[in-house]
RNA sequence: GGCUCCGUAGUUUAAUGGAUAGAACGAGAGAUUCCGGUUCUCUUGGUGGGGGUUCGAUUCCCUCCGGGGCUACCA
């Protein structure tokens, strides 16, 4: 056994010899859980099942378990048995040993490659406005999935698919043509991004405008809604882009280059990236042929009129179209194209994740169905990272009326906040202009990030942004600063010419020393958790316990005025692994931690 | 109507079927401050209602109530 033991899976063993011998049958499944705290020791196995087996009551059954470790297991120090929970308590050698496995593995908690690939999709915005909060739970939650795949050992290929063409983008294109008066990002000084999604709201503004105007005069409101000017110009755009005219082609690249400069921006101050773009205007036509081909093999069928359709109410859920009677495709036709085209480009991903919004998960389901239905096994493979609306204290946001809360925006208000803070508490006097921006930048998007990925993504949440920036609480600063803290505590040790490493001998321990290292020794099994629930907030919550963990250890034990050097030395080892696993936990969710603030 | 997700202290939230449901903010009291504005301890208070399965249910099943979403030849 190694330093670098797992203490888990190798009580787990023992426990499970215990069984062989006491009872003479082998038990393949038992749960070991955390100690709840009010009790003596750390791992506690859960009796209840091994009854079966032992035929006796749970607390004979505990008992006898426990006299059995207690006498041939070199973890186990003592036990105790409460109800059918038997309560261990491993030795502190053990810990130490433990904590010097952690110190010594550079690479703690990051597993080998593996050779698994995986491909997450995450952000995939439309061309025609600015990101908003939404957008940044996506773009968070995805880059942090893939952050904990690649923890795990999969190689991760990060995409999006742009959705680049369509009536969202002539709407703005309409707009612009009609009142831009050949207004550009350089003449207006504005944001590429937010100058074309200005021509968006632009467009409703006009539509609601001149429908109200036909109403007036007498005309249905469904009708109006068609035969608005503005709209009619829109769709001729459409038109004219698919008929690949040339101008309209010219103006349609134009403005779409001045979002994707304003999106590099907006994702770059995010710290998120892609390995490979997929644009809907290049893929949408894929999926005919497949569909096609589904359609000859007898999968989907035709009616009358010549459109394709996929019948799915055996699987209980509708019918839907697939492709328009005029032959061209629906989103549906292009998603499935996409995901084909993707398997093609990685042919070792095992799966895609995608991160969309929950109210699109009736379409996943359906495009799952679809491919497995086509005959792609890794159909079963695709998940869909589905996560709730963004609210925020003020209300609701409505991007119709203007009171949608823009990426770029928040962002920047969080990075002035947070240098407000820095500078009002002064201990960064000595740092430069630059160090100061960069430690704003730091801090404002951490309270962001971590606000936005420790609640599970399923649920719809409340982003409160004074909330989130606090230095106390349940909150990214206050981890932060919990790292910065321990950064100082090691400067100083180093100083002081400290932190040898001569505590390896140590027998003894502190309860609130134990409990850090089992934490710690934890990391690798949230990795995991989190990998298989495709939840970051397993790990955005196993770095809060840490920190608060290390806190109460500090609260509690001295440091430098601790005289056996051996001991002291030991604390600024645990202190520096503390350090370690926090900096990479947030590593993993994107979210970077200062050396001092 | 059908499908689906959600419902946990005043608020924001945690809990692979396990112990007396754990935190944070807020409010009240106190301790500590070797490094760093801290931090820690205690008090306050909760599983929407009703059934079922189980030794054991926030968790699984049924039902009702409440909220969101989907149910487009838009993407």
């Amino acid at each position: 056994m190694s330093a670098g033991m797992n203490i888990d899976s190798a009580l787990r063993e023992e426990i499970q010899k215990a069984t062989t011998v006491l009872f003479n049958q082998t038990i393949e499944s038992f749960q070991v859980q955390p100690t709840n705290p009010e009790f003596e020791g750390s791992h506690t196995l859960v009796c209840f099942p091994l009854t079966r087996i032992s035929r006796k009551g749970p607390e004979e059954t505990a008992r006898l378990v426990g006299d059995y470790l207690l006498a041939n297991s070199r973890l186990v120090s003592s036990f105790n048995v409460v109800k059918g929970f038997l309560n261990l308590s491993i030795a502190d050698r053990v810990w130490v040993e433990v904590l010097q496995g952690v110190v010594n593995d550079t690479r703690y908690g990051v597993s080998a490659r593996s050779g698994k690939e995986v491909m997450v999709e995450y952000s995939s915005p439309n061309t025609n406005k600015p990101l908003h909060l939404g957008h940044l739970r996506n773009n968070f939650l995805g880059y942090a999935v893939a952050g904990i795949y690649e923890a795990v050992g999969y190689t991760v290929h990060k995409v999006q698919i742009i959705n680049d063409r369509g009536i969202h983008i002539c709407k703005s294109m309409a707009a612009w043509q009609l009142s831009g008066e050949n207004e550009t990002p350089e003449s207006s000084g504005l944001k590429g991004d937010h100058l074309v999604g200005k021509y968006y709201v632009e467009f409703d503004k006009r539509y609601k405008a001149e429908m109200k105007q036909l109403v007036d005069q007498g005309m249905p409101e469904a009708e109006a809604e068609k035969q608005a000017p503005v709209m009619l110009h829109a769709v001729d755009l459409l038109r004219k882009w698919e008929n690949k005219d040339a101008d309209t082609v010219a103006l349609w690249k134009k403005m779409n280059g001045w979002v994707y400069d304003g999106f590099a921006a907006t994702y770059k101050r995010m710290g998120v990236d892609f390995e490979k773009l997929y644009y809907e205007s290049a893929t949408y036509l894929l999926g005919r042929d497949e569909v096609l081909k589904g359609v000859e093999q007898g999968i989907f069928f035709r009616k009358e009129d010549g459109s394709v359709w996929v019948d799915l109410t055996a699987d209980g859920l509708d019918q839907k179209v697939l492709l328009r009677a005029d032959g061209t495709s629906v989103y549906m036709t292009q998603d499935i194209g996409t995901a084909i085209l993707r398997f093609r480009d990685f042919p070792k991903i095992e799966g895609q994740v995608y991160t969309v919004g929950n109210e699109q998960e009736y379409h996943f389901k359906v495009l799952f169905l679809i491919l497995k239905k086509l005959g792609y096994a890794w159909a079963e493979k695709c998940f869909h990272l589905s996560y709730g609306m963004v609210d925020l204290p003020t209300g609701k946001m409505k991007s119709r009326e203007g009171t949608v809360v823009d990426a770029d925006d928040l962002m920047a208000e969080m990075v002035a906040e947070a240098e407000k803070q820095t500078r009002e508490l002064g201990k960064i006097e000595d740092a430069s202009e630059e160090q100061v921006r960069e430690l704003s930048e730091m801090i404002g998007l951490g309270a962001l990030k971590y606000f936005l990925l420790k609640v599970d993504p399923k649920k719809r949440m409340l982003f409160d942004p004074n909330e989130s920036i606090q230095l106390q609480g349940h909150t990214g600063p206050f981890i932060q600063y919990t790292h910065a803290r321990i950064r100082a505590l090691l400067r100083k040790a180093e100083s002081m010419g400290l932190a040898s490493a001569g505590w390896s001998g140590l027998e003894t321990l502190d309860a609130s020393e134990r409990e850090v290292i089992a934490l710690l020794t934890a990391y690798p099994q949230k990795l995991r958790e989190a990998a298989a629930g495709y939840s970051p907030a397993v790990v955005a919550n196993y770095v809060y316990e840490l920190a608060k963990s290390y806190n109460q250890f500090y609260q509690t034990i001295p440091i430098f005025q601790e005289t056996d050097g051996a001991r002291r030395d030991f604390r600024l080892a645990l202190s520096r692994a503390v350090a370690d696993v926090i900096k990479k936990g947030m590593r993993v969710l994107g979210i970077a931690v200062p050396e001092r603030m």
